[in-house]
DNA sequence: TATGAATGAGAGTTCATTCAT
DNA sequence: CATGAATGAACTCTCATTCAT
């Protein structure tokens, strides 16, 4: 009896919670093949096949995990987002003060658009028709794109609080400085310079601008 | 001498000439007709059929002027952005100086982007399988992407070499000043905003950054 | 005697045979479940699945009891098709002449398609193709249909020994009658008609036919 | 000139005429082959695939005529009814009075069923789920439905006026006569017997009835 | 017995591309 | 040059059936 209770830690949980628990990390895995496939060919040029392939799965397992490609494609899309905005946020918190934690945000997100290249591609690169059949998912998708803007936008707005960034309409400075983020890991792409210098670069140019500062003698 | 200025406004021109001039207008028209496909169906959701129907001709005869629907895309792409690399060029030769140069290409830049908000997110959005089979166009794009980025960089280093703007890379500048234009003009795409303001927002921003300048007093 | 007749309501019966009763049950479940499935989607529409689901059984279950699914889709039908003939016939039995059987014989018939109106719509409208390989099956749905013309033909026949009914090939005089009857069931379909009234109309037609007699006078 | 006015008969019609015929005529094509496939295999066993194979054409060729399977179906089906209820009104043309007439008619349609036995079988048997999607082709079937007891319904009414038939809802006798006819299409089948005495029978009964007449001695 | 995840053949459909006219 | 009917490979999706648990 006192082993039961001592190991009920390690005791097998209830069928019904394994089962649960073992379709999500095989939802996952199909999650993870087609993410390769995707940012490999493509939305259009992934087939349902290949992504079956990848998994290890026969094509007709896919449908017993999401209902149709775009549903795939969309709980993909969103499960990157989450843990793009998820990773930007967390490196931000890291900040001392809001500029450190501009600092390491925009840090983040270069080091993430670097990791995900590939599928990073893809998604700027299609947006499925928005049908109203997968309404709900793109909503989701767009929840998120929102709180990307929004996590910047409010790094921004605790700045101009404390006097240290210029005041204005904090989702436009987001909107422009996340632009330049993207861009530039699309451009530096090839390149081999570290990210730390990109990601100072733009972090020095959002704050101090290009322009020469008058010199200060005279 | 009289001759040729006589021949050039009134005699006919040499048929084969006539006849090349007026296969580049077909070509033009159907390129004006896959833009509003394009445009509005994205590129895998334009139909050959539907862009012949557009371009009042039958599917065949598309194939006469262009070897596939990659090629079409490409041809049209190509045009697309050489359009908007000389917009933007011309625009800041207007400009008396480095920075009111500057400010009348990213003015241009969203003026641009506003006009072909349809096209402009096909292009974003979708890059074709570079194939080693249309190696040659889409090395052609590549160099009008260059010359793009090399617009705004050249604007730069007469800046700098003026001794406005910061020494640093100006292929990087370029690059995070674009970004901006690009993204804001995606993000902002709903709003009714003056396309002025968000201009010179960016112009501004680059310039000066967003932090505040230290107080003049001490 | 005392012990079997005691036995005979209170004592186990052998295990044996109770699994065998209990296995007829679900096996009768699962009929009862593919009927309303098959009369709501009809065959091809009816998947394995919702009949599954509909008899709370898991999918694999029902080929415990049935080969697959055409042999799921004859068993119905034969306890169907034998449920029909058994009522008109039972109905039949319950006439103190022969005439008087045939009348409640076609209001039973009337009734009974009434009744099973959806399942009867699917029925007429299909049948499997009749393969090899459940030839054993559907040779007993062709007894049974036999069985269904020789229950009215042997009424006729009846009718024609008393005299009451013309002479000729009783099992012809059946199919004609059986053939209003199920098609009227089917365009009536709508109406909201009394039941008795239809029966009434076909059987005073069968009797008496449509033409008008000759005016007894004279 | 004079040649080509004459010869006008004999004349090539404009191209715009003949390709609307030719396709008209590959259209036939295609419902024949159709008709071969759904009669053989019934609905859902008939393939597209199998049905361009006996057409001689590629499966995306059908699509160039039909629109979708269910568009082909009905359209053959369609043209099976017409031409089935055009049979049967002919027929009825060629009597004398409307019990001639009627005579007329039910024996071609039971010559009718028999030429097209298994079609036949195939159009009992099965009506696609009738989805708002293909409305209007499924009204005309109805319409043509209606029709078919409509020229039975009139022939009776005329006999009813010609006081030779029995008064009494006309649409009811004719669909009670209809359905001897198409049941004992069905089950006599097998039976080489001449279709004319079937007929006969047929048209005996409905007339008569099967009523022994009393005997008019006593 | 019962389960239900996995299978995979096969269906309908689309559309870039060709070629006889 | 222009046509547009024909092609057929490739795609997404379904579902009867199996089998390890």
């Amino acid at each position: 009896m006192v082993h039961s209770v001592i190991g009920s830690s390690s005791n097998p949980p209830s069928p019904a919670l394994r089962r649960e628990r073992e379709k999500q990390q095989r939802r996952e895995a199909i999650l993870d093949a087609a993410e390769r496939v995707f940012a490999a060919q493509g939305f259009h040029g992934a087939s349902i096949d290949r992504i079956a392939q990848e998994a290890a799965y026969a094509s007709g397992t896919i449908y017993l995990y999401f209902k149709d490609k775009d549903a795939l494609y969309s709980a993909l899309l969103l499960r990157k987002l989450a843990g793009m905005v998820d990773c930007v946020e967390e490196a931000a918190q890291a900040g001392a003060d809001p500029l450190e934690s501009l600092r390491l945000a925009i840090r983040a997100q270069f080091e993430f658009n670097d990791r995900n290249r590939e599928f990073f591609e893809v998604f700027t690169r299609h947006r499925v028709a928005e049908q109203a059949e997968h309404a709900e998912e793109w909503k989701r998708v767009h929840e998120t794109l929102e709180r990307h803007h929004a996590v910047l936008a409010r790094l921004i707005e605790r700045g101009q609080r404390k006097k240290v960034l210029r005041s204005g309409d904090s989702r436009t400075y987001a909107a422009a400085l996340l632009g330049s983020i993207i861009h530039m890991s699309h451009e530096m792409e090839i390149s081999d310079a570290p990210l730390g210098r990109e990601a100072d670069f733009v972090f020095d140019l959002f704050l101090k601008g290009a322009q020469r500062p008058a010199s200060p003698s005279l």
